[in-house]
DNA sequence: ACCTGAACACCGTTCAAGT
DNA sequence: ACCTGAACACCGTTCAAGT
């Protein structure tokens, strides 16, 4: 690759963290392009489409998160464990407004580019899950591909609202306690 | 009114039903008019807003469903109730891809035009809350609003999936019993 | 090889001109 | 009083022309 061709790479994913942030993951492009002082043309060239420049911008976040969750495994599961987790998981899908869209998406067997990234967390989650219900702490018919996605609706409907992350906490709280009376 | 505006106006709702049901509620307002075989100022004057016109064409869905609410309150709450309004909820808020998230900005105190409509069901809705959790059968700390938005999360998560219905139906059962082990 | 930016087909929204 | 549709400022995306 030229030097130019991979400087322009580095400043569109550089460009398009500070415009996502500011007007979600559906910004429009060309300002992207703009911003970087670069063609429209170029940024189509370096990222086929927007789902592209998302993974080149969101890729090694998830990377982390996904450690983050293989971390959980080893320490001795206990209450606090599977709420941490989601909170993580609430944390990184709320990156950018928008994100929680794409990756529930992803949830729902889609093949977006970032299935990849997604694939990490959910069969590290996979694990977690699991462990936590040999453990007794979490009922054994909860499924993990259910419990992304409640957890990704949460983030979904939250992440657009002003104080929207003590909003998520406050319906993460419910569902893990359950609506209905514990009989 | 002039009859041709009239006839206008009510051939546009008749026309949006269906673009909405088909493209979703952020669909073309353009594409609306034409179908209509109406100039694009024509749908403006007689709605201000797409939230207008949305009002327009979702406000008596919205009051059947708090007339439903009230019905159940006339009888005896038993173990089915709350599942019954909530599925009902869903049914409502799903009737178009991207309602729910027009919902959502409602009830997270947004003064849409959809707020009056929305009020009602809340307002029915939070008197069969209250009735429940008197019959012990929903946890008494549970607040209207945070299950209003929870079960809305669902229907937006789930709103764009194919096999969306089923998949909501799952996540509400979650969200009634509860991730965690009972105690 | 890579970049540029005009071009195309779309949006939403407004408003002068018509009836 | 109401309607029309061209006009404007935006999108995303492509592609001939440049270096």
């Amino acid at each position: 690759m030229r030097t130019d061709a991979k400087r322009n790479r580095a400043r569109l994913i550089e460009v398009a963290v500070q415009v996502f942030t500011e007007y979600g993951v559906d910004a429009s492009l060309n300002e992207i392009a703009k911003r970087a002082g670069v063609g429209s043309g170029t940024l189509y060239r370096h990222f086929a489409s927007r789902e592209a420049l998302l993974r080149a911008v969101v890729s090694e976040r998830f990377a982390s998160l996904t450690a983050y969750t293989r971390g959980l495994l080893d320490a001795p599961p206990d209450g606090t464990t599977l709420r941490s987790w989601l909170r993580a998981v609430i944390d990184h899908v709320t990156t950018f407004p928008g994100l929680a869209s794409s990756v529930m998406a992803v949830l729902d067997g889609g093949a977006s580019e970032l299935a990849a990234d997604c694939g990490g967390v959910r069969t590290s989650g996979e694990a977690l899950l699991d462990r936590l219900q040999e453990a007794g702490v979490v009922d054994g018919d909860v499924e993990i591909t259910d419990l992304l996605k409640l957890v990704n609706a949460i983030a979904l409907a939250t992440e657009r609202m002003p104080g929207g992350r003590p909003q998520a906490e406050r319906l993460l709280e419910l569902v893990l306690r359950g609506v209905e009376t514990r009989r």
